[in-house]
DNA sequence: AACGTCGCCAACCGCCATGAC
DNA sequence: GGTCATGGCGGTTGGCGACGT
């Protein structure tokens, strides 16, 4: 078959941005005949263009289509380019034909400039959707990650404290080389006088490992009744926290703080399993918090625009780790 | 004000699939 | 079945404006 001649070669033939002269004769010659091209290799010339016929046809396909919607992406279509990328992955014009008045050459551009950059930067690997290894993620500073999570537009102090406690979680699995190990000392900073934080340092490695590491080995995806049982199993494990960090050698671990902390570790592993269980909202770990860490450009929780990227992190905190 | 850096996005490049001959 | 022309697609580039120093 072999690559064909195209009339881009051909010398002569103006490449480069396109003038208003050239899109309105592109314009009126396609209007001239109903919208409708039979011919791309044909066209520059009936139109008097002296463009390629490829380079015409994506200039009306991308920009001068009368069909095309211009402006920002809204959080909906950001959803769905997400969910459809993650069925689908890199099929820009399939993924456009679910988004009205959207082009692949567009979706692909906000996908690349946008929405990878920020799935990176919340540890979501964008190409398989899940969460990236804890080897991968060190590649970041904890400060960055939490200044990541900021730039989100609007996280809130909670939100940002869910993904403390998950990076928390992976540095009790993953060891001390993970990113997670150098942001526990970057949380004692913001709030040094936090005795949940210091609790959670000393005795998170040592007494939830095993906890954490029997959740993730026990969930059985696969069978139809999952649900129930991870959540009457992530209730078992509540109970077992509990007993747990009341016995731990540490003071400061037991009494009112077991509760909440042994609440928040498993309802950050399972959120969702945790709420049909116990038809209650998630725990989450800023009300461990009697005085919450200061993180300057947050917003509130109730803020609309974050509940995708809430529910993702939220998501991405329940897979095994 | 000048310069460097970065991010965005329109446009291009080159491969692939398909259909006509 | 082989070759060629064409359109379609995904990856990449480069110009340009915004921003920082």
């Amino acid at each position: 078959m072999g690559r064909s001649p195209c009339c881009c070669h051909d010398a002569g033939v103006k490449k480069g941005p396109w003038t208003e002269e050239d899109d309105r004769a592109l314009v009126e010659h396609i209007q001239r005949h109903g919208g409708h091209v039979s011919s791309w290799r044909n066209l520059p010339k009936a139109a008097g263009l002296n463009r390629c016929g490829k380079s015409c046809r994506l200039r009306w396909t991308n920009y001068l289509r009368p069909d095309i919607k211009r402006g920002n992406f809204t959080a909906d279509e950001e959803s769905l380019i997400i969910r459809l990328h993650a069925q689908l992955g890199n099929k820009w014009s399939t993924i456009a034909t679910h988004l009205d008045g959207r082009t692949d050459n567009e979706i692909k551009n906000y996908w690349n400039t946008h929405i990878r950059k920020k799935l990176l930067r919340m540890g979501v690997d964008p190409v398989t959707h899940q969460r990236l290894p804890p080897e991968d993620i060190a590649t970041a500073s904890p400060g960055a990650i939490l200044s990541a999570a900021a730039s989100l537009g609007g996280l809130s102090s909670a939100l940002m404290q869910v993904q403390a406690l998950q990076l928390l979680l992976q540095a009790v699995n993953g060891g001390g080389t993970s990113a997670a190990a150098g942001l526990i000392p970057s949380l004692n900073a913001a709030a040094a006088d936090n005795a949940i934080l210091n609790a959670s340092r000393s005795i998170v490695p040592n007494l939830l490992q095993d906890q954490m590491n029997l959740l993730v080995s026990q969930a059985s995806y696969g069978s139809p009744d999952h649900l129930s049982n991870i959540a009457s199993f992530a209730e078992q494990q509540h109970d077992v926290v509990v007993q747990r960090l009341n016995n731990a050698s540490a003071p400061v671990v037991g009494g009112a703080y077991a509760e909440p902390l042994a609440a928040a570790l498993v309802s950050a592993a399972y959120p969702q399993e945790v709420v049909a269980a116990a038809d209650r909202p998630v725990q989450g770990f800023a009300e461990l918090l009697s005085e919450p860490i200061e993180m300057p450009s947050m917003c509130s929780l109730e803020d609309d625009e974050d509940a995708f990227w809430k529910d993702m992190l939220l998501e991405s905190s329940s897979l095994p780790l």
